[in-house]
Parts: C-alpha cells; sequence; structure tokens
DNA sequence: CGGCGTTTGCTAACGGTGTTCACTAAAGCG
DNA sequence: CGCTTTAGTGAACACCGTTAGCAAACGCCG
C-alpha cells in the first residue's frame, strides 16, 4: 500500500508483521479461535515465540490486529459487491451488498464468530479500540445505503406510538455515537435501521454458529426470506439472487 | 432428583460429579469459557487433574455436560416464568416467556455464549448430542405456546407467494426434525415461527455479544420493541414489561 | 572504513494447560 | 477374610503465554 516512505528496516518490519498476521489468520480459519497461537506462528516461521513480541505485544494484541483486518476485509468485500452494479440501481445495489455480507460471513465462519461472536471476558487493559474503529467503518458501508432509501423517502417512518421513551433514548445515542447522520436523522429512521439489521444479523448468527444444523441443512433459503421482507418494509424490491448455482458456496472451476 | 435404587457408591460418585460440574459452571461465569480448566476443578476440589478423568472423559466432555445443565436451567426458567401467569391468559403467557428468556440471556452471558454461540472447530469423535437433545427440549417450550396460537388462529399464515421451494423444502425439514408439529403443520406457520425466532435471537445475541455496547448502553428497549412488532405480527397483544426496575439484573442469591 | 547505538532474535525459565500411564490404596462384595 | 473393582496419585509428555537477560546483526554517522 503505502510503505513510501519507510527506510528498509522498517519495510522487512513491515513484511513479518505482515506475515505473522497472515499466518495467525490461516491457523485461526484452519483450527478454530483457539488454535491461534505465538508458539505454532513462531515455530512455523522458523523462529521462536518470544521473538514475535517484538511485533505484538501479546497474543491478545495480536488477535485484535487480524480482527482490523477481517473487517476491513469484510468492508471491501462488501464495497466491492456495491460497486459491481450500476450507481442509480439503488434496490439491486442493496441486495448484492447484503447478500455479499452473508456469503462472506458463512465463506468465512471463524472470522464472522471472532469479530460477531462473544467477546470473552475482555480485560479492561486490552485495547480493543482499533477492531471497535474498524467495526464502525464497516457500518459505514451500510449506513450511506441507508441513507440514500432514506433520502429517497422510499418507506414510511413508523408512527412513533410504540416509541417509548426509554428506546427513544437509545436510538438517538446509537444514532450520534456510530458516526453516521450528521444531519440530524429522525429517531423513527434509527429504529427502522436498527430492526432491519437485527433480523439480517439474527439469520446469518444462526447459520454461522450452527444452531439448526441438525435442523435445517441450507439456511440460504430462511435468510432470502428474511431479506424479503425487510427490503419490502424498506420499499425495496426483492429480487432473488442471480442463478449461480442455489446456495453451495461457489467452489468453481 | 432420582438417585433412588442408586448404591451408595453410586451415590457419592454422583455426587462428586456434580460438584465436579459446578465448580466447572462457576469457574465458566467468573473466568469465561477458556477459564475453564479440568486442573484448576481438580485443585479447587482438593484432587488432582487426572483423578478427574474417572468422572469425566475430557473437558470439552465437561463443557458439553454443563451445556446440557444450563439448557435444562435455561428451560427451566422459561417454564417457570411461564408457569407464573394464568394458564388461560396465553397473550401474558408468551410475553412472560420470551423477557424470562432474555432475561436469563444477559443474567447468564458466559452461559448463554456457549450454548448459543459460535460452536469452535467441533472435532467429530466429540459427541455432542446430549446437549443438542437439551436444545431441543428447551425449544420446545416455545413450540407448545406457538402450537396454541396457531390453534387459535390468532394469525393469518403468509401467503405463499414468495415461498420458493427451497424455503418450503427447509422448513419442512425443521417442522419434522424438531420434534414438535405431531399434526401436519403448514409450512406458512413454521416460516412464521422461523422468522420470530430469528428477529429474538438476534437482538438478544446482539444484546449478549456485546455488540453495540459502544453505541447503546441498554439493549432492554431494543428488545422490547422487537418483541411488540413480532408479537403484534403474531396476534398477541403487547404489553409493557410490569415495572420490576427498567433492566437491572435481578442479581440473585 | 570503524565505531556504536538500536533492533532483532535467541535461550532459559516460570507457571499454566490437557492427557496418558503405571501404580497404590481403599472400598465393596461374596 | 480374600479378591475384585474403583478412586485417586505422581510422573511424564507435549503444548501454551510471557518475562528476563544476552548475543548477534543491522544501519547510521563521523
Amino acid at each position: 500500500m503505502e510503505q513510501v516512505g519507510l527506510s528498509r528496516r522498517e519495510r522487512v518490519r513491515e513484511a513479518t508483521l505482515s506475515e505473522i498476521k497472515a499466518i495467525a489468520r490461516r491457523h485461526l480459519v484452519e483450527h478454530g479461535p483457539s488454535g491461534v497461537s505465538l508458539r505454532a506462528i513462531a515455530r512455523e516461521m522458523g523462529m521462536t515465540a518470544p521473538g514475535l513480541y517484538r511485533y505484538v505485544s501479546g497474543i491478545d494484541a495480536l488477535l485484535v490486529a487480524i480482527t482490523v483486518e477481517m473487517f476491513d476485509e469484510l468492508g471491501a468485500a462488501v464495497a466491492a459487491a456495491d460497486a459491481s452494479v450500476p450507481d442509480e440501481d439503488t434496490d439491486r445495489r442493496i441486495r448484492t451488498s447484503l447478500r455479499a455480507f452473508r456469503t462472506w460471513a458463512v465463506g468465512h465462519r471463524s472470522e464472522f464468530a471472532t469479530m460477531f461472536g462473544p467477546r470473552p471476558h475482555v480485560d479492561p487493559n486490552a485495547d480493543t479500540a482499533p477492531a471497535i474503529e474498524a467495526a464502525r467503518r464497516f457500518a459505514a458501508t451500510f449506513y450511506t445505503l441507508f441513507d440514500r432509501l432514506l433520502a429517497e423517502r422510499r418507506f414510511a417512518l413508523p408512527d412513533s406510538s410504540h416509541l417509548t421513551p426509554e428506546l427513544a433514548r437509545e436510538l438517538r445515542s446509537f444514532a450520534e455515537n456510530c458516526g453516521f447522520s450528521a444531519p440530524h436523522i429522525p429517531v423513527e429512521a434509527v429504529m427502522v435501521l436498527s430492526s432491519c439489521w437485527v433480523r439480517l444479523y439474527g439469520v446469518v448468527c444462526m447459520e454461522v454458529f450452527d444452531q439448526m444444523s441438525v435442523v435445517m441443512d441450507d439456511m440460504e433459503p430462511l435468510f432470502e426470506s428474511e431479506l424479503h421482507t425487510v427490503l419490502t418494509g424498506l420499499g425495496v424490491r426483492y429480487e432473488p439472487p442471480e442463478s449461480t448455482a442455489p446456495t453451495a458456496v461457489s467452489a468453481p472451476d
């Protein structure tokens, strides 16, 4: 990327750090979250564990670091999908983006779990700020799309009858802290956004976390069904996914 | 419970096994999932780690065992809540049961995470069948309530226009394998059930897994909001929770 | 080119983990 | 009482994260 003004030393340093993160990432997908160990990484790199401490302050920090990368990667995947459709076709852009989210998730289960799954008892000294920032960046992708829908007045804002003061307060806090909504966005809209996100997050978690696996072997139809009702409620036209083999994680060639 | 015809030996055996599980459970809530270790448990019991292998085939099996207990406990909590309201007041029973689910979840985050969170790379030799069975038993609680709604024709079945063959197939599989629906339940109903469950599962996961924590500090209003729309769609009257301090986890003892 | 500080990586060590094996001591039973 | 089954131990192996001290390489600057 941008290692222009870096001294030779800094360049090789950056390179080994990248290698560390890459191997960590691979171990994550191959052996699960608990399968990421400094010693194993060092072994694979032909060095010893303490040496890694020159690059990473500990295993927790390493996990945070790769979490950042994964959020960026997910964001890039979604953005790429979004960019692959004509700019003015908002409806298709949204469908495509959301499907890209699910596709990435089911194709990267371990990653998704560490990004969106339970945070193990996090000790206060751990600096998770970068990961949170990365998550925020990722979310922004969807905010802009949603903003567009809002601007186009695609859906009617729900009447604020069942919108308790407490909920309104939380939604306002949400809108303020999450970075988007520079113009004062109505809380009702934030609520619609939350509700939609809850549903899609819910299906995807169910699928990735392998709930239901005993009882249902392909979750894509259920995702599509949720997507359908969510989009409809948002005033976005639903269309089934374009061919490309029903679900089967496109194992081409 | 039912240790009637057990020899003295079997009784004390059962007792130590219970102690093991109890300590494991406590370590789980106090130090997180990775904080459960056979050596620590043994130490606390005044014995050595290998001794535990007389009772448990390994740490994975122990985790499965306590997962079973946790599902039973969650099921009991929900059932107790359900039983605490007059039998004929279906609406309130449903509200109470679902709120009991969330309350238990937020009050037992580590447990919820191991029950409903991502399953770490599960090696095939692990026998998770008991946990799955326990989960099934738990789910049954809600099936019966839903069955009642269905019998009372509380809500209109969605038209099967956007019900693709694939979705229908999966829903049928769901209905067959999950044990309820002895009478042939319409797939449309199963779909409504799935959709509702997805939403509530979604909010609760978001809350327990601490997504949003940066952006929103009390998730109860959002849960209530989802509950509202879910119930309304189900033909069940929504009522706000009965006072009892907004969220505050009813610190047990 | 030589010197010298900085950076890198090593070894050794401590304390922790799961798990296996061989063994003793106790408990139960005929 | 004697024999069998069982509970529990100790030692060992192979891992893990992390710290401290040290030696070698690197790169800069005179």
